[in-house]
DNA sequence: CGGACCCTTGATGATCCTCAAACCCAGTGG
DNA sequence: CCACTGGGTTTGAGGATCATCAAGGGTCCG
């Protein structure tokens, strides 16, 4: 758990962001683009496992994920945990700690993850010359919120199956929108993770994912839980899904 | 649980909010209240008891609450009810709805409530012509996602004691920041919305709650929860608490 | 080959849910 | 005036769910 020290790399232009091209984000005009070519600072890259960001910290930066998979999580004194969403390409990071100050949670690499770096000071230029950029900003926190609403009605009212159902859904679906499978439709998480987001322990998270396992719902392999009826585990929960709404990014 | 349809009044200038000059909201410039002066359609109040959103609707319309207590809700199928957040003064609602086009949640009162009324259509204009206004937009939707945070951590790893202390000792702050007590620290509201919020039993929580007043530290009167002690009650739940930043508000 | 994770399984007990019954109080209609 | 009703609160009993403890297996890596 020792925090690595992320490593900076190259820049890939946003002209070529290899996002834009994706479906499921909306089209951009050149000045838009141009505006946020300007705002970005640089590139940062983070192993698996790595802490990105930690609670209590002043960023003086802002994130766009560019690749990989994470997750926002909080912790009490004692030491008990709990993951509150997930991060993958396109989501924001450290809003938070951009306009409030202080980060309240922490956010970790579940695998190698590379991020666009962004200038927090350069956050009420943009609010200033780009109203449609800004209006984006708001889109994504009130797209976070939504999505966090759900997991509260999943931890609070769901059932142990129901909630591990709904949660291994809503991570395939969020992979599906984005294109990040590859043949096995395989998330890179392990079960203390699942346990951490359900607020389950770990040894009733394994009895309840064998459960899905054995209707043949999913297959746990090396580290990885492979997703094999997306479908179903969203109508185990009773969960609608998504939306396919097409979202803005930074 | 008949939705009661809310009725219009009268509208207080902008100038004049009861709000403005509670110590706990920023300072505004003349500008930006002539603005939101424009951007206010009307008001409307509400009784208890009274649905003023409902998930799935499309609103034409975005609220500051004036005054009064709420809730923000989500069902199951199987009428499983989770609580999100309570609203009070100076709280937006409708947001998701206004930037996403469907409502993923409803609200209710609590007490009797009055809002602000504005027009979604004149969202894009305030990204125009008011940056700081967007970006207090922002501040509040970043800041219902630390509250959510909050709640999730606290749903899916406290026990069912510091679960209660904290949502009780939450309200409490807020409520003290509205400055919306008058001698005894009452909160509106039933040990079934207590129960709801926490994803436990009516059963249950009665009898947490019950733990809590022997402690001394509350007391149930008349359908409200009166707070005798707030700050051991964040001590039970080891909660830091909601901070003093100044806020912004419509 | 030992150690660190990760996954798995069984046993035991705490927490929490459901069912059931009763009380208080306010409002309502006869 | 009083019976009746409905919502909110309270309490006990029994059972389901879930946590904790414990132990063992697997893989990867130094």
């Amino acid at each position: 758990m020792a925090p690595t020290r992320p490593t900076h790399s190259f820049k890939t232009p946003c002209e070529r962001c290899p996002l834009r091209p994706l479906p499921h984000f909306r089209e951009f005009n050149e000045e838009e683009i141009e505006f946020v070519s300007k705002f970005k600072k640089g590139e940062l890259a983070a192993d698996a496992g790595t802490t990105i960001l930690v609670e209590g910290a002043h960023s003086a930066h802002l994130y766009t994920v560019l690749s990989g998979w994470g997750f926002r999580y909080k912790t009490l004194e004692d030491g008990r945990r709990q993951i509150l969403n997930y991060i993958m390409p396109g989501d924001l990071i450290g809003l938070q700690g951009s306009i409030m100050g202080e980060m309240q949670h922490s956010v970790e690499a579940l695998s190698p993850v590379s991020l666009c770096v962004f200038e927090r000071d350069k956050l009420m230029g943009l609010y200033n010359k780009h109203p449609s950029l800004a209006f984006d900003i708001t889109w994504m926190a009130a797209q976070e919120e939504r999505m966090l609403d759900e997991h509260l009605l999943s931890i609070g009212r769901r059932t142990a199956l129901e909630r591990a159902a709904y949660l291994i859904a809503f991570l395939y679906q969020r992979g599906m929108q984005l294109k990040l499978f590859n043949g096995h439709k395989a998330i890179p998480i392990t079960q203390q993770h699942i346990a951490d987001t359900l607020g389950l322990s770990i040894v009733h998270t394994n009895k309840t994912l064998k459960k899905l396992a054995v209707r043949g719902l999913i297959r746990w392999q090396e580290r990885t839980c492979e997703v094999l009826d997306g479908e179903q585990l969203a109508e185990i929960a009773s969960w609608d899904g998504l939306g396919e709404r097409l979202r803005p990014f930074l």
